[in-house]
Formats: C-alpha cells, sequence, structure tokens
DNA sequence: ATAGTACATTTGTACCAACAATTGTTGTAA
DNA sequence: TTACAACAATTGTTGGTACAAATGTACTAT
C-alpha cells in the first residue's frame, strides 16, 4: 500500500518531538534550554570573535524574534557577556564566557551521545539516506 | 565524506521548523493553530461519540500537559463542546460541533495542499524511504 | 544641517510547552 | 464512616515562539 504526504508529514513531527525529547532530556541536568545552548555553541563557533544578534539568528536553527531574551537568559547565568559595538551603537557585541565554555565542555559528550541514541536504529548508511531525503525537502 | 549524527538530527529539526512553518502559514487565514487543528480532527474522528481529555492527550503528536486550554479556544470560537460525563464526574465529554465539522470542511484540502508542497522535492518512492526511515527512529 | 529611510535590537502581546501543585471525584479498606 | 490512594482535569509558573510595534542609531540625499 502506498503512502500518502500526510502520514510523511505526521511522522517528521513525531521524529521531531523524540528529538526533542532526548535532547531536552540530556540538557536537563545543566538546566539549559535546546535553543540556549545553540546560542552557546554559535558563539564558541566565533572562537573570540565578537558576535551580533543577527549573526546569531541567522544560524539557529529556528529564526525567531526573540533571541534577545534566550541571550538575556545566558547572561544571567553568566555564560555570554554583552556589550555595545564601539564602531555601531545600533550593534552589540556577544562573547561566551570562560564557565560558557567549561560548560559546553562538560555539556557536548553527552549531547553526542544523545544525538547517537536517537539515530541507534538506522544502520550508517541509513543515516545517510535520511539525511539525503531530508536535506531535499529543506532544499 | 561520512555523515555523523549531528548533522542527521539537525536536518530533522530543520525539516521540523519547514513543516511548521508552511502549515502554520496555510492554517493563518483560519485563525486557528496547527495545535487546535490536531484536536479538531481527533473529535472529528470520533464520529459521534464523547472523546475525554486522556482520549484527545493519547492521540495528539505532542503529548502535553494543558490540552485543557487549546480545547478553551476551541471552545472559544464554538468549534467544540464541553460538558461532564454523567457516569463519573471526574470526566469531561468533548464533542466537535456543526461549526467544528465545517471548518474542518474548509480547512482540509489547503492542508493537504500544503502537506504534498511540503513534500514536493520527492518523488513517491523518496517518500516511502523518508516514512520507512523516519519509522524506525520512532519505533 | 535636516529629514527621511534603513538597520539592529528591544519590548509588548498572545499563544504553546513542560512541569509541578491543586482540586474534585471515585473506589477501597480499616 | 472515615481515611486514603488513584484518577481526571485544571491551574500556576516558567520558558520558548511568533508577530508587530517601538526605540535608538547610522546613512543618504537634499
Amino acid at each position: 500500500m502506498s503512502i500518502n504526504p500526510k502520514q510523511v508529514v505526521i511522522s517528521i513531527l513525531e521524529t521531531n518531538s523524540k528529538v526533542l525529547e532526548v535532547l531536552g532530556h540530556a540538557l536537563k541536568p545543566f538546566e539549559i534550554s535546546l535553543q540556549q545552548f545553540n546560542v552557546l555553541r554559535i558563539l564558541r563557533g566565533q572562537k573570540g570573535v565578537a558576535a551580533n544578534l543577527s549573526t546569531v539568528q541567522e544560524r539557529m536553527v529556528n529564526r525567531m524574534s526573540n533571541t534577545t531574551r534566550i541571550i538575556d537568559k545566558l547572561i544571567d547565568k553568566e555564560y555570554v557577556e554583552r556589550s555595545i559595538c564601539k564602531n555601531n551603537r545600533r550593534k552589540i557585541e556577544l562573547f561566551i564566557t570562560e564557565e560558557g565554555l567549561s560548560l559546553l565542555k562538560k555539556v557536548d559528550p553527552i549531547v553526542d551521545q544523545a544525538e547517537a541514541e536517537i539515530l541507534q536504529s538506522l544502520k550508517p548508511i541509513e543515516q545517510e539516506e535520511l539525511f539525503t531525503l531530508l536535506k531535499k525537502i529543506n532544499i
């Protein structure tokens, strides 16, 4: 019997649900959300170069309008520092702190393991196939 | 070059993002959220039989604790009716109204089209492959 | 220099998600 | 009968998502 688009779309939503659940569970002990974790990783990727809000937003999986508030949370926790750009006062400069880096060092292997766990039922070749198919959807 | 789990997981999140965007956009003109739409479809699936909260929750893609509040919204819009079960006063009985049914009749084809649009870059055989792979992840 | 426009971020509002605590109901056991 | 556990739904709280409006800054043309 053939598959209709509705079933495929629902299975995408279900898979996403599972991903969020497993990753959320992995991050829970560190009291950090997936979005906050992603922002931290983006800032680490800057390797010391300041990032501004737009840069961070562009690289986030989910574009959103309130990256400001996520970063507020990270600043509260002292994982991120924010200052105003000297050359262009409209921009802000974001840096990950030492605390932020050391948090990531602890979290990374746990997240890696969670990601592997999510895909455990797929052979490497199947993971590649899945990746290829999803890329086509995302253009 | 080989794919690592992280890339696959990110592509799942991206795909989900796209699905939510396209479906949300399709539902926008009807001023109804995807979750509200799903609850309506579940109630229609009951074919007149009363549903209680737990039944609805079980069938939702995302389990959650505030189905109550989503249903509140649907009741405000007069798409759903709620009453207390006579046999067991702890339970509530949920029904979709005529307005709810006629809304679904309008929305269904638009959502079908949106779902087809999401998968347009995949051939039918690829859609089946994707479905099979995702099912393995969801066990 | 000034007005107008575009840019970068922040804030306001409304809704959804997750978790815990609470309320009210039913059934059961002392 | 009363106390207690289990159940079903609701409410409170915190955090994330999406959209629109507002704020402050920089640039451009006149």
